[in-house]
RNA sequence: GGGGCGGUAGCUCAGCCGGUCAGAGCAGAGGACUCAUAAUCCUUUGGUCGUGGGUUCAAGCCCCACCCGCCCUACCA
């Protein structure tokens, strides 16, 4: 092996989850393409840190453990749990699950707070307006209206509003503005898709107002440093998981050194403003340094309906995990919609991937090619003789998979590496029926061999490509390839072709078609 | 109100700076084959590329207006 340059390292997040509720689909899509991501950069030689977890502070957790008799913590800790063991369920490989009631995250926001405040770009003043207590959030004067009832309510949500002044610490975000439009400008793939970006330029464009970023009213938060009476209120916190999460506030460890700053953060379009606007400006003001990319993904839609709790249709991970298999589901998440876009699924959808896709297209061709070798060729990797035109130009074709996959996961674009390699899968198909094997077996033993070698080393390496997405599967596939786990699954191994005569192992069916229950 | 995105075969969508751009996959139809998870392969179905104008030798691809859907934004009750 020739030794190469070692890889920079990689560090990628999802958005930390608010376990007021339990995990739907939604949250499972955000981390199986961060999951997805991990593994292809693990997988192609890099070291990778892959943080996740929960946001656990605020008056919404407040008010649930409340409700349930229980200490906030105590409901944290609970449902953060359920979050967690559902990850796991997902095959996330997450190096650490963060949760923001940590002591090393108090200390990273505290610290993050205090650079903020000691760059001048902190103050105390008064929060005013008209507060909706069951929305959290203050409204405008036009945003309200009163009422037959002489009370006056939200417009927007139907929820009353009190006249409420609060003491809040202010961040000067109006001060960023032109730092943050420089920014976009220099780095034009600092947020994506481009359209999501968009909307963020033009909000920051049309001006920024500072922004409140404590509480008074209620202490299940991050305690202000000096000033205890006032918790951080989300996004100071929540934010700030980032830097915890590799050792921050101390800048000086290997850990901090070798991670900060992020790779990507990936993120759902409905908090792309704190992501791409306050976070950066937060970080500026902090003296460290911005992450590298924010990518924003779409949400998913139950055929094209938004889910919703009065809907009663949420899906939760496990329903579909034990109903489609956990693979088959993140294959069909990350093959479906294209990363970024929202996308919409449906059992149909699900079920058409899983069988075309899947059981037909490669499943059927390891089964097919796998026992044609098992019978014709002793259970062992076949002998091929000099490769004809068509077998160099699949192979060809086959190994570009690599180069395509490594770009379009640059940019997070998993549905386009899998139909990349679906096509190749599609003319391997082509390939076996017009080579025919099983009349060569008659006619042309030696190559009736290559046929089935050619074969083996496209599933070999298409294996090795769909491994971020199925995992599970891929190993399968690799095993009954004679593939043992370790190098010779990494990326660096596609060059190194099947060795002729390895013994392998009797092929089984790796995916099942879904059979609809019998009805009646 | 301002800004943006999308409306292409039954379904999901490709179509970059205008000139094989009328396409792919799935579904449907016909045929072939039998190695395989009744899988696979081949052929195939003709959709006025949202509507109406315009620019051009030439327009899904440019311009204008309009319709529909979605999104962002705004101190218009």
């Amino acid at each position: 092996m020739t030794p190469t340059a070692p890889k920079p390292p990689f560090y990628i997040t999802t958005a930390i989850s608010y376990p007021n509720g339990v995990p739907h689909i939604g949250h499972a899509y955000e981390f199986i393409a961060t999951d997805a991501m991990a593994r292809f950069k693990r997988l192609d030689g890099h070291d990778v840190f892959f943080l996740t977890g929960t946001d656990e502070h605020g008056q919404k957790m407040l008010h649930t453990a409340q409700k349930e008799g229980i200490t906030p913590l105590a409901l944290a800790k609970r449902n953060s749990d359920f979050f967690q063991a559902t990850q796991d369920k997902l095959g996330i490989s997450y190096d650490r699950f963060i949760r923001t009631t940590e002591a090393d995250h108090y200390a990273a926001a505290q610290a993050i707070w205090k650079r903020m405040e000691e760059a001048g770009d902190i103050y105390l003043d008064k929060y005013e307006g008209w507060y909706s207590v069951r929305d959290e959030a203050y409204y405008g004067e036009d945003e309200t209206v009163v009422r037959e009832d002489g009370k006056r309510y939200s417009i927007e949500t139907d929820t009353e509003v009190t006249w409420t002044e609060e003491e809040s610490y202010f961040f000067r975000l109006s001060a960023y503005q032109d730092k943050l439009l420089k920014l976009y400008e220099d780095q034009p793939d600092f947020a994506a898709p481009r359209t999501r970006f968009n909307e963020v330029i033009s909000f920051v464009k049309g001006g920024l107002a500072d922004l409140s970023i404590s509480r008074t009213t209620f202490d299940w938060g991050v305690p202000v440093p000096g000033s205890p009476k006032h918790v951080m209120y989300v996004w100071v916190d929540a934010l700030t998981n980032y830097l915890t999460g590799v050792g921050f506030p101390d800048t000086g460890t290997d850990s901090y050194r070798k991670w900060w700053p992020a790779d990507v953060h990936v993120i759902g379009k409905d908090i792309s403003r704190f992501h791409a606007v306050y976070w950066p400006a937060f970080l500026m003001s902090a003296g460290l340094p911005l992450p590298k990319r924010v990518m924003i993904h779409g949400h998913l839609y139950n055929q094209g309906v938004k889910m919703s709790k009065s809907l009663g249709n949420v899906i939760a991970p496990a329903d579909w995990v034990q109903q489609y298999g956990l693979d088959q589901m993140r294959f069909f998440l990350l093959r479906e919609v294209p990363f970024g876009a929202d996308g919409s699924y449906s059992h149909e959808a699900i079920v058409g991937r899983m069988n075309a896709d899947l059981a037909n297209n490669l499943g059927n061709l390891a089964q097919r090619s796998l026992s044609m070798v098992a019978k014709n060729c002793a259970g062992q990797v076949p002998q091929p003789a000099t490769l004809a035109p068509e077998d160099h130009e699949l192979l060809a074709r086959t190994e570009r998979l690599l180069e395509k996959s490594r770009a379009a996961y640059e940019v997070q674009d998993f549905h386009g590496s899998l139909e990349a390699i679906w096509s190749v899968l599609g003319d391997t198909n082509a390939y076996f029926a017009d080579q025919a094997p099983w009349v060569l077996r008659k006619t042309d033993v030696e190559r009736m061999n290559t046929v089935l070698y050619v074969t083996l080393e496209v599933l070999r390496i298409v294996s090795i490509l769909v491994q971020p997405v199925m995992p599970t599967s891929a190993s399968r596939l690799l095993e009954v390839l004679g593939q043992p786990e370790g190098e010779a699954r990494d990326f660096a191994a596609i060059g190194t072709a099947l060795v002729p005569g390895t013994v392998l192992p009797a092929p089984q069916p790796i995916f099942p078609k879904y059979e609809e229950p019998a009805a009646d």
